[in-house]
DNA sequence: TTAGGTAATGCAACCCATTTGCTTTTATTT
DNA sequence: AAATAAAAGCAAATGGGTTGCATTACCTAA
């Protein structure tokens, strides 16, 4: 048996954040919900039913991570990814102490909520605030992706 | 007693590492061996002695890390940095599998020779390449800087 | 030492993600 | 429904990084 999806209410989640309940950012939620890879400004654009401006998108990113919706994530390519905040974050302080993987195929990156970056000592020189491990490699869906395409006779 | 600086023949390991021994590239190398902080285009730039083209500079930080001189580490906001290698890097195979610290007061990033990063058990779902320790917060220097500016009085 | 080949420099222009300013439209509040 | 606040859209700027190409400096072999 499927698991079944429980019916989200994201109006009542932007509400809630103190964001209007616009029709593009209803998707938007509902975009991060529905996918467990993070999002960069390109992938939402082109997820979008309608037309949606690349400012408009960015100022909606920057809203909901200021509110705590969503965190920013490693990216390649210096480029700006976000994921949903799946514990509960307090705004302005999030706390992620997961590692991440980028793929070096598709660039995509993810948040490995199983791997916990070790507890570290104190530094005589350093004061620390965070930390962060990103992994690089290849993901599963790219590897597979490859095989049948040897497979196939490639 | 002072450390006694040996001199280092500059334009030797130039040549050792096929690279050409322009006067640019001497005090490239020279700024990299005096500085413990890693460079960014800006820094270089900025203490060059003659008007550099910006250009000239990716281009040698490219050849530098192609023949081992150099790496790049993680930089504040997108921002390119190298670093000397220290120890013997083969051409595009660097072992640098120290943590890095990123200053957020001076965007400075401190290569943490002391911090190994853990080795990692392998992941179901990745094909792990590589991976790296990044630490966030303030550095000595800058700490300091604040507790002068208290003590005066501000 | 010098000619010729290779490497490095400089300049202009480009690329492209992100940001800013400002106006218009849409949502929320009263 | 009016007033206020938030969001969307458009155009243009910003800025780090890159590319193409012509010029100059360096190096090596004769």
């Amino acid at each position: 048996m499927k698991k079944v999806e429980t019916k989200i209410d994201y109006g009542a989640i932007l509400s809630k954040h103190g964001l209007s309940k616009t029709p593009f950012r209803m998707e938007l939620l509902a975009l991060f919900y529905s996918s467990n890879k993070s999002l960069s400004v390109d992938d939402i654009i082109h997820n979008s039913s309608n037309e949606i401006n690349k400012v408009t998108v960015y100022r909606a990113l920057e809203r909901f991570e200021e509110t705590g919706l969503i965190h920013h994530v490693p990216g390649k390519n210096n480029l700006k990814r976000f994921s949903l905040c799946r514990e509960e974050c307090a705004p302005h302080q999030h706390t992620h102490n997961h590692g991440h993987f980028i793929c070096n195929e598709c660039d995509q990156t993810y948040c490995l909520e199983s791997v916990q970056i070790p507890k570290l000592a104190p530094l005589k020189d350093f004061t620390i605030q965070q930390y962060q491990l990103t992994l690089e490699g290849i993901c599963n869906d790219c590897n597979t992706q490859k095989q049948n395409i040897l497979n196939a006779g490639f």
